[in-house]
RNA sequence: GGACCGUUAGCUCAGUUGGCUAGAGCGCCCGCCUCACACGCGGGAGGUCACUGGUUCGAGUCCAGUACGGUCCA
């Protein structure tokens, strides 16, 4: 018969569903803002992004920071644990487009009246009536309706996994709330002089028509050719051959360069060649970053071809022929400096092409000249993308936005390194990474996005009497206004209808960089400036959790900000974790197709399982999909249910109290010692970060507990002297209590399972384990638990089992006769338990014999069993 | 090209400041209905710790280099 509250036969079916909505009534996650910043533990939760989806990669990343907030919440800390949801910009941007088949055309005036597409998400019907534009606002609504649904969907899964979040902490990175803190902060930083705008020539996407920052960047290997070409030496003594992937620009063209320690060269520095075709005078000068060793060591320099060339233009101090405008497309007139009428024609073959078109087009007028040294040479080399982009980056000049990063400043570059060494790395050489990062950039943080689903730079600008902008001054909104909308509303002091006027005014048209919002993460969490007492109870935060690959990106300017706004690194603790990875060790995402849906993984092995893989990810080491450990994992839940079955379950008047003084018999002393010990490692592993030590010294404890410690208490605790037999079973309701709550972080719902058969509350406000309770319990008239004698124990079981199974015998199979011999230290240490391991061997008495010395600590066995039966 | 990480059983991985015979799980093989559990239990086989040197009484562990894989950045 069994103690009320325990089933007859315990299931992991449902437990996901029950427990989260006990959770949420009860509000067991709920965070306690009388606690004073000291007792608080709060996380920096990254946001994902709504209008992508859930993958196991993020049901990974998001288990790992889980363990680690409800362990800090049994140890006592209050847990802030907030929600966010990214859904600003591109991403959202292309969906909604998608999905109800619209386009934004800033150019249009505000439909109060305007309703969704009746044929949304359905995209055949949108296929045959093809995209139509709508206004900037009524975009934005749209996208507001849809990331609402998407946050829904999210919200549902990660409550299905046993995230311990409150679900009343949450925010939008597109909400009114975010939008303010984003634009106050951007004002700020313009306040101090960390934000300005210039005219300057930056990466541009002809496909999004955006600029892009250095962080969004990346290298594709694709196929081009070099081509050489002959430019002409001042004097007309001869010509110089350049080699160039880009010959489309030789027009753009404003200095050769190469490097300063080349002797071929040096005669050249400082005298000017003129360019094939168009005829211009440039000059030749020297520069350490052109590579002796690369095409033939010399090379062009245009206005601009790639990023080399910016910093060449820069530091060399040329000028500037732009050609290509943000069409991607060349423009109509030639640069300064095509005097010539032979070059103006040629131009003319160029004007209004594409990149593409406008470089066959001038290798056939290269080739006409005669120009072009010999046949193009074919190669593979990297060419920058915007990471989202499918067209190559061009480098156009325009007029933008950025914050100070350390990229053109050393020493803030330096106090930027020196806020990550305010911070302890979980593992440690992820700083490196961001030391790395800092040290390697080359320019400062371009914010502007030429985009329609962001929170829009809070600017206005006047314009003079005809019509033009005057850039230099600004005009920004009070603080108490905001969020603004400066392509919505009136600039202060003006009325609408000034908009676009001669001595008018008008709004910045560009939204913020998404990464300029979400680098407030702990702003908005927090709320700074919006609810002060809360930011006081939580600011700096103490965790922020985060995949690695995007330490360039959000953590850097998450530091940035901090740095910039609270002179003050974000977080105490940056924890950084590993990518999912398919069988063939590629990361799992779902651009590549290679994803697994997880709400069907964790309906198949329940959540505890999917929950027990991703906690076997070391911290920041990338880990295989592995279906073989979730099914692991589901036994290892099942064994809980069960365990704790066999632990609680004796006989119906049992109380199911834990009195330690009760304890007595050595084995059950030992077996507590050594579980003080285990609490000993898992609480170190936890504070240290490490929760996949933390479950895998708990794991291996636990299966021997059950293989071992059980089997060899088990008949003691069923019909045992009175003492002995209560001495077995506090022994295991107090080793049972304590394993539920230190696998509590892992399995939520079982241990919440099975704490609430005999346990009052949540586990997971249950006090965390301590060893000196369990240390106290193994003491028994003065003397401490000795782990030697459970070892022992075990070994001597095993050994016997050893000869059953050998006999191809049942492991109930009688033991008539039994010696075991063993090293007297070992015969001690047996003796105290020798009771229990002739009662789980079936053997009424066993011998006990000294072996000679020098056999090491092996227990061997001579055994006899009894006869077999014949049928 | 630079930086960082990794390379231990067929697979996935432990192995904390160097210290007895290198561990676990999965898989595999052989058994077993044993009163918590057949969604289980018992037992077994399986490794020149990537390679080459070095330090040391002693190296999977520390140092140097090489190879291979991965990531980030040029």
């Amino acid at each position: 018969m069994d103690p009320p509250g325990i089933p007859e036969k315990p299931s992991l079916e449902g437990l996901e569903a029950r427990w989260d909505a006990t959770w949420e009534s009860a509000g067991t996650y709920r965070f306690d803002r009388t606690r004073m910043r000291d007792q608080v533990f709060s996380v920096d939760t990254p946001p994902p992004t709504v209008s992508g989806s859930l993958h196991v990669g993020h049901v990974f990343s998001y288990t790992h920071t889980d363990t680690i907030a409800r362990y800090q919440r049994m140890a006592g800390r209050e847990v802030f644990y907030p929600m966010g949801w990214d859904d600003n910009g591109l991403p959202t941007e292309r969906r909604v487009q998608n999905y109800y088949g619209v386009r934004c055309d800033p150019g249009l005036p505000h439909d109060p009246g305007f309703t969704a597409p009746a044929d949304a998400g359905d995209p055949k019907a949108i296929k045959k009536r093809g995209d139509f534009d709508i206004s900037r606002r009524n975009f934005v609504e749209l996208c507001h309706r849809l990331t609402l649904e998407d946050e829904k969907v999210f919200e549902a899964l990660w409550r299905h996994l046993g995230l311990s979040v409150d679900w009343s902490q949450t925010y939008a990175t597109i909400e009114e709330r975010c939008q303010r803190v984003a634009q106050k902060a951007f004002l700020r930083n313009l306040e101090r002089g960390e934000a300005y705008q210039i005219e300057a020539p930056s990466l541009w996407d002809v496909t999004f028509r955006t600029a892009v920052a250095q962080a969004e960047l990346e290298d594709r290997e694709r196929s081009g050719a070099y081509h050489t070409l002959a430019f002409h030496l001042h004097d007309g003594s001869g010509d110089i051959q350049i080699s160039t992937t880009r010959p489309e620009l030789v027009v753009s063209c404003v200095a050769l360069v190469a490097h300063p320690d080349d002797a071929r060269y040096q005669p050249l520095f400082g005298t000017t060649v003129t360019t094939p075709v168009f005829g211009v005078e440039v000059p030749v000068r020297a520069h350490h970053l052109a590579d002796p060793e690369k095409g033939t060591g010399i090379a062009m320099i245009c206005t601009f071809g790639d990023t080399t060339d910016v910093t060449w233009w820069r530091e060399l101090d040329l000028p500037v022929r732009a050609v290509v405008n943000r069409q991607g497309r060349f423009q109509a007139d030639p640069p300064a400096g095509v005097e010539s009428e032979t070059g103006r024609t040629a131009y003319a073959r160029l004007a209004g092409k594409t990149v593409f078109s406008a470089q066959q087009e001038m290798v056939e007028i290269l080739r006409e000249t005669g120009e072009l040294v010999g046949d193009p040479e074919p190669i593979v080399h990297p060419v920058k993308f915007f990471e989202k982009g499918d067209k190559p980056l061009e480098i156009v000049t325009s007029r933008q936005w950025y914050i100070r990063n350390g990229g053109r400043d050393a020493e803030l570059g330096a106090r930027l390194v020196a806020r990550g060494a305010e911070m302890q790395w979980h593992p440690a050489y992820m700083q490196t990474r961001f030391t790395n990062w800092i040290d390697g950039l080359n320019g400062d943080w371009l914010i502007s996005r030429q985009r329609f689903f962001g929170v829009p730079l809070p600017l206005w600008y006047r314009l003079d009497g005809h019509g033009d902008p005057e850039w230099d001054q600004p005009i920004t909104p009070a603080e108490a206004d905001l969020p603004i909308d400066p392509t919505a509303d009136a600039a202060p002091g003006f009325d609408e209808s000034q908009r676009g006027q001669p001595d008018g005014f008008v709004g910045d048209p560009d939204v913020m960089d998404t990464w300029a919002t979400s680098s407030l993460s702990p702003q908005i969490a927090c709320g700074w400036e919006e609810d002060d007492d809360l930011f006081a109870r939580t600011y700096p935060m103490d965790m922020r959790p985060q995949a690695h690959d995007i330490i360039r990106t959000w953590l850097f300017s998450t530091v940035v900000r901090s740095h910039f706004e609270h002179d003050a690194a974000p977080w105490r603790h940056a924890a950084l974790s590993g990518w999912v990875l398919d069988p063939d060790r590629k990361k799992m995402s779902k651009s590549k197709g290679n994803a697994v849906t997880p709400m069907d993984l964790l309906e198949q092995y329940g959540s505890d399982a999917v929950r027990y893989w991703a906690a076997n990810g070391r911290p920041g080491t990338d880990t295989a999909f592995d279906d073989g450990q979730m099914k692991v994992g589901r036994r290892l839940a099942i064994k809980i249910l069960n365990a704790s079955r066999f632990a609680l379950g004796f006989g119906a008047d049992a109380s199911l109290t834990i009195d330690p003084s009760l304890v007595t018999h050595p084995l059950d002393r030992a077996m507590l010692a050594r579980l003080a010990h285990l609490v000993d490692e898992a609480t170190a592993a936890f504070d240290d970060f490490d929760y996949a030590r933390a479950l895998e010294r708990t794991e291996g404890f636990f299966w021997n507990f059950t293989d071992n410690h059980v089997e060899l208490v088990k008949a003691r605790a069923y019909e045992g002297d009175p003492a002995d037999r209560e001495s077995a079973r506090h022994a295991l309701r107090l080793a049972l209590s304590t394993l539920l709550r230190l696998f509590a972080p892992f399995l939520p719902f079982v241990t919440e399972e099975v704490w609430s058969w005999w346990q009052d509350g949540s586990i997971h406000r249950a006090q965390w384990p301590e060893s000196d309770g369990l240390l106290e319990a193994a003491t028994h008239e003065g003397e401490p638990g000795d782990p030697e004698v459970a070892l022992a124990a075990a070994d001597a079981l095993t050994e016997i089992r050893r000869h059953k199974t050998a006999a191809k015998r049942s492991v109930a199979t009688t033991v008539t006769s039994c010696r075991l011999t063993c090293p007297a230290d070992r015969i001690a240490h047996l003796r105290l338990a020798l009771d229990d391991v002739a009662a789980a061997a079936r053997a009424g008495a066993i011998a006990l014999i000294e072996m000679e010395d020098g056999g090491g600590t092996a227990i061997t066995a001579a055994v006899e069993l009894e006869e077999p039966t014949v049928p």
